[in-house]
RNA sequence: GGGUCGGUGUCCCGAGCGGCAAAGGGGGCGGACUGUAAAUCCGCUGGCAGAAGCCUUCGCAGGUUCGAGUCCUGCCCGGCCCA
């Protein structure tokens, strides 16, 4: 079968394992770089691959707005029209209907859209939803869904029985118009930071059998203790044959905290955007480029890195690109930002297999030091170790 | 030599035409960014207090006025035109 999900090995909630697809297999726990219009903006694929991307995300909403789902289908899909012949998740638009609130209007049959291009209007339903990432082509298509605001709870739950309604339709809808071998329908559990919303989102959407499950609504505005929080109770509800993809969530310690928590796919927009705005991640913590302390500083933008960035340039080449708002400087920063990224994916896989993914979380989380927060301010235990 | 236009916040451009610590840019400095309306957005950018205050700023020197970046006189510097 087509999307199997092999597990490999286990340590704790920590997982790793093989999931295959058309083209070709995800090894777990993965992150996918986000590339919204059918690219990750400042890096070519032929970089991706150098980084050792394997899954790379697009969206529905801005590719069926621009170029249009039917041009790229006639230009024989996804895959060959940008380029990637590695695997492909494309998000529904869901998410829009969070991002672009003040441009929507959601009710029970789907959401209407504002265009954010044009101002014309556009009909989302679950089933034009699914219809559209067939005729883009992705290997793993997500259900169209409501991502609320995460601590309200009668909108939450709301949102929760809108997504259960979509998800059915969208089953329904991929069944009849779709090919499940050749693209796998991911259900995705809401349910903000209410547990027993979580508790009931999860019985509903593991009751349909699906290739994958996601976790969505998390890491839009509520604290980190509460993200946290919410996904250690929530993995537990998800099967265990089967990956688990946490939606939009990437810093780097997000990444050790969720596969500790037992999460097997993650994407987040981070590491290209704040790239693009002059950050640079590092295992120490973010850095902002633009500050004068790096004009004259030699040194690459972490010790030891082994990116193209940090091999050929200095922190103050970089700067200096920054600064001048050159395009070089947008590509050299995501670059290394999604190297660090995939490798700490890469170490973390490695140290499941081998046992040790304990000592590797702690070690990492000790080093790290996230944005705004107080030298040595506590943190949430980690369920591991 | 004559005419004319102009010199603005100790980085630059620039609004201002009697109530101004003085619009707006750029640049500089700092912050934010988590299924991308983002190469975006938000602060600060004369000094001291840092709330309500005080002090020093608009080429230079005088003058008019309750009050001058704004009006008058002279000078210095620059652009253009005429000689």
């Amino acid at each position: 079968m087509t999307f199997r999900f092999t597990l490999e090995a286990t340590e704790g909630m920590a997982r790793a394992g093989v999931f295959h697809t058309p083209h070709g297999p995800i090894l777990t726990p993965v992150f996918a770089p986000v590339g919204t219009q059918a690219t990750v903006k400042a890096v070519a694929p032929r970089d991706l691959r150098d980084l050792g991307a394997s899954l790379i995300l697009a969206n529905t909403y801005h590719l069926h707005l621009r170029p249009g789902d039917a041009l790229i289908r006639d230009l024989g899909g996804l895959h060959a029209f940008m380029g990637w012949d590695g695997p492909i998740l494309t998000d529904s638009g869901g998410f829009q209907v969070f991002s672009l609130a003040d441009l929507s209007e959601i009710d029970g049959d789907g959401v209407t859209f504002r265009d954010h291009l044009d101002g014309s209007l556009h009909r989302f339903t679950p089933e034009v939803a699914i219809q559209i990432q067939h005729n883009l082509g992705s290997d793993i298509i997500m259900a169209f869904d409501q991502c609320p605001v995460p601590d309200d709870r009668a909108m939450v739950r709301a949102a929760v029985e809108r997504t259960h309604r979509w998800l059915a339709r969208c089953a329904e809808e991929h069944a009849r118009s779709g090919d499940p071998g050749r693209q796998a329908l991911f259900g995705i559990v809401q349910g903000g930071i209410f547990m027993e919303l979580r508790e009931e989102s999860a019985r509903f959407v593991t009751g349909l059998d699906l290739p994958g499950y996601a976790i969505g609504g998390l890491s839009v505005g509520e604290s980190k203790a509460d993200t946290y929080d919410t996904l250690t109770q929530t993995v537990p509800l998800l099967p265990a044959d089967k990956p688990r993809y946490l939606m939009g969530v990437g810093s780097p310690e997000d990444l050790v905290e969720s596969v500790a928590r037992g999460v097997d796919f993650l994407d987040c927009v981070l590491p290209t955007r704040v790239a693009r705005n002059g950050a640079a991640l590092t295992r120490a913590g973010r850095i902002n480029m633009r500050n004068l302390q790096y004009a004259d500083d030699p040194r690459p933008l972490e010790e030891g890195c082994t990116c193209y960035t940090c091999t050929h340039f200095s922190r103050a080449y970089v700067r200096h690109l920054v600064k001048a708002s050159e395009i070089l400087g947008h590509q050299l920063l995501s670059i290394h930002n999604l190297h660090l990224l995939l490798t700490i994916m890469r170490e973390m896989r490695a140290a499941i297999l081998d046992g040790t993914f304990a000592d590797y979380a702690s070690a990492f989380l000790a080093g790290y030091q996230p944005v705004g927060s107080q030298k040595g301010a506590r943190r949430n235990p980690l369920p591991v170790g």
